[in-house]
DNA sequence: CCCCATGTTGTAGG
DNA sequence: TCCTACAACATGGG
């Protein structure tokens, strides 16, 4: 499930477990996807290298290397990381790093929808991929100057990488509900002190996401369970909805949240 | 068998 | 140009 706090989780694990350790081995899975290099060069340029900082843009993880550059990751739908004991192969990991203290990083991802590569420069990288800012950098003023003039629905906004960085379906509709905004409203049609309570709920959301992801795992929301014909969180006595908006399946209470046409 | 699933990218069409 | 819908990617669950 990684959204924005889930990949800022990772950033707090890899830098708990990972960092200032010389890398012995690296073996990676052919199934592997690669961004940006080839599975001879990844290898190459890892091992004998060392971890030293990290930093993240939206959902995407960077690890600064000692010998220059950054490993990227994209978690995809299921790609997780572990800090664990060294096995024998790489049998179930996409990528398995080990360590010199005889400990090993692994990257599973089942469903081999993410992402590993190499990059020089993580300014480059967002330019050239024309992501917005990230959802916990960007300004209010940023995000009303952006958002103004968009005629799409909120969430389709909100969930638009090259827009904001960091927001997926599961987050943009608890920060909707906690808007009170129906997630198919009308982007242009929301008044500034709308846009202005949904950035704070969007700076709300994402933050106790990541505390709670830290704390246990996983996010508590709201709308946490997403399926239709739940008692809407807030006890207001309706049930909650499901409808498709951009393809994805958007989970909301019809009564709390406003539809803006 | 069917449909669905937290993400991204590319295409076609209005 | 902007927006929507859809398919593709790969795999598993109900």
């Amino acid at each position: 499930m990684p959204e924005l706090p889930e990949v800022e989780n990772f950033k707090k694990y890899i830098d708990k477990t990972s960092l200032n350790k010389e890398i012995k081995e690296v073996e990676l899975a052919n199934t592997i996807l690669l961004l940006k290099t080839s599975e001879k060069k990844l290898i190459k340029t890892l091992e004998g290298n060392v971890f030293e900082s990290t930093s993240r843009h939206g959902k995407y993880l960077f690890i600064q290397l000692k010998k220059g550059g950054f490993l990227v990751f994209h978690f995809g739908m299921s790609g997780y990381l572990e800090y664990r004991e060294c096995k024998k192969s790489i049998e179930g990991y996409s990528l398995l790093i080990s360590f010199n203290d005889n400990r090993c990083l692994s990257y599973t991802d089942k469903r081999k929808l993410g992402k590993i590569g190499l990059i020089k420069d993580i300014q480059d990288f967002v330019e050239d991929r024309a992501y917005g800012p990230d959802a916990l950098q960007i300004s209010e003023e940023e995000f009303l100057e952006t958002l103004i003039n968009k005629r799409g629905s909120i969430k389709s906004v909100l969930m638009d990488q090259h827009l904001i960085a960091g927001v997926g379906n599961e987050y943009s509709d608890e920060i909707l509900f906690q808007a009170h905004i129906d997630p198919e409203s009308k982007t242009d049609r929301l008044s500034k002190p709308v846009l202005s309570t949904i950035f704070e709920k969007m700076q709300d959301v994402l933050q106790q996401g990541i505390i709670d992801v830290a704390r246990n795992g996983k996010k508590q929301f709201f709308i946490e369970n997403r399926k239709s014909g739940l008692p809407c969180p807030s006890q207001c006595g309706d049930y909650t909805e499901v409808k498709k908006i951009g393809g994805r399946s958007s989970y909301f209470c019809p009564n709390c949240q406003k539809l803006i046409k």
